[in-house]
DNA sequence: TATGAATGAGTCTTCATTCAT
DNA sequence: CATGAATGAAGACTCATTCAT
């Protein structure tokens, strides 16, 4: 693993615990064992090495969420979606703590908020390709979209919290009640 | 208006604008035109400004939530929880900030925290009330808050986005998914 | 004397010897024995302790030149100006290396630069009076001004060469050689 | 071009423009196009490089203020070496960089300087032959020579003022003061 | 109650240079 | 000849905090 790889190793596991913001290079050169100048050698940036991360990241994302979607079954393809993003956040915390972040924090440029918002394309699609089959009602598509989204995150939110043990159960609770919203009637 | 207050509200701005880590004491001192010793004879260090300010903030929380609440229509009862807390944060946007970042931030300690949490015990008994009432399914009780409580965000982020224009169908839409979700059958 | 007062003398000796770009703000710090803040807390920038220091010599300048300037002695006039411009040169090393460094370097801002040119608005005016008087012949003034002032600091580089004794006749011979230049036969 | 040359003349180019000190190799890496290694293949460091550089223009110095001098005519002479002089700085800008900045920057070594000193051994010469001749008063050779070589410098600096159109007739008139000045009578 | 001078650890970044390939 | 990875000291500047007035 040569020096850039283990920066950036370094920064994602620092940001997954501490934020962007409270991760200082200094901590990232100390932690990674590399020298200061190496990482300006290889990132022009302190900003870079996150934009650099956060693509990383980001590229999976797309192919993540729609990996192993049935052809027909439309409430099938729901909870494998569902389960999908769920698990992408659980495994990768710095892609949760991105998601969660971009908004509005200024350290992510909108080009790349932009780039992260069209691998949302294919969750409209698939929430237009519903309402068009009847199965949902013809709710605004950003409002579905923005409320699937919502609900995976608070179940993670759940999963993330030390002090609280979250159960299969849990989890196919908050499947149900996030597609019973949608539904026609 | 005393200095105190000044410091209070320039902090609120900032932190709305840019978040807590990104404010930094220098700019509440020059942003607030008052004197660096100032600020620390009213405040021991920089966490109790915000501390206090969480404090002011959360305060309303608990209040402003269960405002207006219906005796007996639970479909009403959500409705109107629903909106006074998408109003609540909406006009509070550093609420909103702070909701969003104190699982996260250690800035916050967990007392704090804690305290929090203990404004959502009266929804909790809304949901509590409304499975005994065979309103909702019995689901648990820390899914269907946190659900209803992300619902509501969702639809504050999409209102926060500049380049979208949020209208009260919307908003119902969201309402009624949400409600949706719960019920029994 | 003030931390600030000490920072802009330490920093007006350490330029002298060095010249700008050779004088880091940790140098002026340890030298001056102040604390980094401290620098921080008086000037916004190394740039401004450098503009602060050139403002206040160049405010000299202006008086310094024309001091003790005899009524009506053209050629008496002319020494004068002469070794006054030279000892205030002589005695203010910092002045002389800010006014041979003032065309090329960006670190002074054209502002600055344009408010010492008014300085020499004083010269300008003897010798446009010296060709009315018919004393000089009439030769284009900002040609005679620069010459002037360039004859000055050729004797002044002579002086600070450590190799070379200067002595007050070489001085003599060159106020003779720089007036006999502008005159009318 | 070979590498060496092309950072040769880049680094010539940016001194030029920003000044010896102001002047990185990492500028001059970036800028030649050339890799870090390839620069310290060719110059032990980064003196190296600006030593040679001023080898190099010293080199041509020499010759070039004596070219296309007349035999007898000492004001021909003087007019011809006083023009050779100012446009070789003009034509060479470095040059004129170096030559002011040579005084004081102890990036040249005094050995370096020495061997400049030498090239104005010839325009001594001629200072001594014009008082030989009485064509010039007695005046310390060393004066004369660094008021002659001042007027120049004075008259390329209103060159190269961008605000000011230097014409013709202003070199004439300074080489006619010039002249005058070291005259008998 | 209010001020602002003073502090020094810590921030990001640039620099000239070395070394293995 | 040429490359670029790697280095760590040094650069300017920001930060939260203390203290005397």
């Amino acid at each position: 693993m040569n020096k850039k790889s283990i920066v950036l190793q370094t920064t994602l596991e620092l940001i997954t615990k501490q934020g962007i913001r409270a991760t200082s290079l200094s901590q990232i050169i100390k932690e990674s064992g590399v020298a200061n100048g190496t990482v300006y050698h290889h990132f022009k940036n302190k900003e870079e090495i996150i934009t650099e991360l956060y693509l990383m990241l980001t590229q999976d994302f797309g192919t993540v969420v729609m990996r192993n979607i049935p052809e027909d079954d439309v409430k099938k393809q729901f909870s494998i979606m569902w389960l999908n993003l769920f698990h992408y956040f659980v495994n990768n915390p710095l892609a949760f703590v991105f998601s969660e972040q971009i908004a509005r924090s200024p350290e992510i440029p909108q080009s790349l908020k932009d780039k992260a918002r069209q691998y949302y394309a294919e969750i409209e699609n698939y929430f237009k390709a519903g309402i068009r089959k009847k199965t949902f009602k013809s709710y605004n598509s950003m409002v579905m979209e923005e409320l699937f989204f919502g609900n995976v995150v608070s179940i993670v939110k759940i999963h993330e919290n030390e002090k609280v043990k979250l159960l299969d159960k849990h989890i196919n609770q908050a499947i149900e009640i996030s597609w019973k919203g949608f539904l026609r009637d």
